[in-house]
DNA sequence: TTGCTCCTCACGTCACGTGAGGTGGC
DNA sequence: TTGCTCCTCACGTCACGTGAGGTGGC
């Protein structure tokens, strides 16, 4: 008499393999056998598999009812834990949900911040600028990367910056110095409205930060050699003006 | 120059053996190697690193990515489908969560469906009806689960189950007949009150079901040869009077 | 005899983790 | 020379899945 593998697993809704994993970590008592060599299982031994599944189910690993055997007797004392962790995962999920449907709606970029996602999808923004922006919106805090966002709005109507997106490798090297200084004010008001920036910039006393050498590494392979001279001419001028 | 492999894994919130792993799967393009081997990877690596890790966080598999390579820079088109699977996980916790904080809350048991755990709470429930309660708890529908909560507490008052619980293994055999019959009306009521229990009872034609077996099994288990007796005899009583 | 269930090894899976052993730049 | 990073195997992990090969009851 007794329940057989195959119906103990049944009754607590899963497999034959997982009750005799379960016996293999030791978490399970063998039950007695029938003389066929048949394993008769009894109610303690099902109250037990659902006990395990229920809090593996809330988030608990087995090795962790290993070491803690008593957990499966007394699971009151861990619940109010793994409650919070329920939370947790849920507030995640949400987080992910409305990003989700923020990007379905708008046809927004997957692989940056919502604010960052709008602006990046749209089409008149170059490819070397949308790739920036992709790994700027890894350097950035949420906030920063809002205000990132803000100011590329006023900065997609800026002449100068248009100029500079079409400016050609081998472009002379008037041109060069001069777009660099009609640049520096909106590189000046983009640096104030970012306080991140100018804290990514500082880093380590003496020596660029990881993110900071991040950026540069990313601008030397999206924009030609007239480009990067151009950028870091207006660093050096937005340097002289406002010491970051 | 380019980012080396652990810069690329920062970057991309992640760690070097990942990024590994996506080259060992072709998920991601080895980059140029520098004089001495280091890799060198640039902004498109980059980009499809995040990618990745954005679909899988998203419950995509990797094995469904080398599958359909395309989705990776196409994401929108599977991103409507993973947004419903979010949704559903979150009202799979959602319930998980309820029920926690009602076990918390009510210090009900872990082990059956809500209604019945309180039920299963009161102290004053004897151990082989709690037991047998959890079981039926894995037979039975929440709605039928629901209503045997709700006959449990008449029957808590009713004389008849509380000499039963009480019942002698060797008790008088008149005893036993005499009892059987007065718990006869008791069942009526509650399998009129549980169709999923009348239910339960037919199962396949001619012979009981699996779910009234392992029901059969746990009694057998639980109750003492008396109290089987009279089981049974009640049994027999009722299906002459209601037919199941 | 056929079909079904049970049994015990024991290797496979998934998404990496974790050394093992060696090279290269400061 | 020391310490740090990079490289390529290659085995380990977690919670089981999945046969492989054999026995037992109807």
């Amino acid at each position: 008499m007794g329940w057989s593998t195959r119906e103990v697993a049944d009754l607590a809704g899963t497999t034959l393999r997982t009750v005799r994993h379960y016996h293999d970590l030791g978490l399970l008592p063998e039950p007695q056998r029938s003389a066929n060599g048949y394993k008769q299982y009894g109610v303690d031994h099902l109250v037990r598999v659902l006990r395990i599944r229920r809090l593996t189910e809330l988030g608990m690993s087995l090795q962790q009812l290993v070491e803690a055997h008593d957990l499966i007797d007394r699971p009151h004392d861990v619940l109010a834990r793994v409650a919070v962790d329920v939370r947790e995962t849920i507030a995640r999920l949400e987080e992910v949900r409305s990003e989700l449907d923020f990007i379905l709606e708008s046809s927004a970029a997957v692989d940056v911040p919502p604010p960052l996602a709008l602006v990046i999808a749209d089409d008149r923004l170059p490819e070397p600028d949308r790739k920036l922006l992709v790994v700027l919106g890894r350097l950035l805090t949420p906030e920063s990367a809002a205000a990132l966002a803000e100011a590329m709005e006023t900065l997609a109507d800026d002449p100068a910056a248009r100029e500079f997106d079409a400016l050609a490798a081998d472009a002379d090297p008037d041109l060069r110095r001069d777009l660099a200084e009609r640049m520096v004010p909106g590189s000046i008001e983009l640096h104030q409205r970012m306080p991140d920036l100018m804290e990514l910039k500082r880093g380590a006393p003496g020596r660029p930060s990881a993110a900071l050498r991040s950026l540069h590494t990313a601008v030397d392979e999206l924009y030609n050699p007239a480009q990067v001279e151009v950028v870091h001419r207006m660093a050096e001028l937005r340097v002289a003006a406002i010491g970051v």
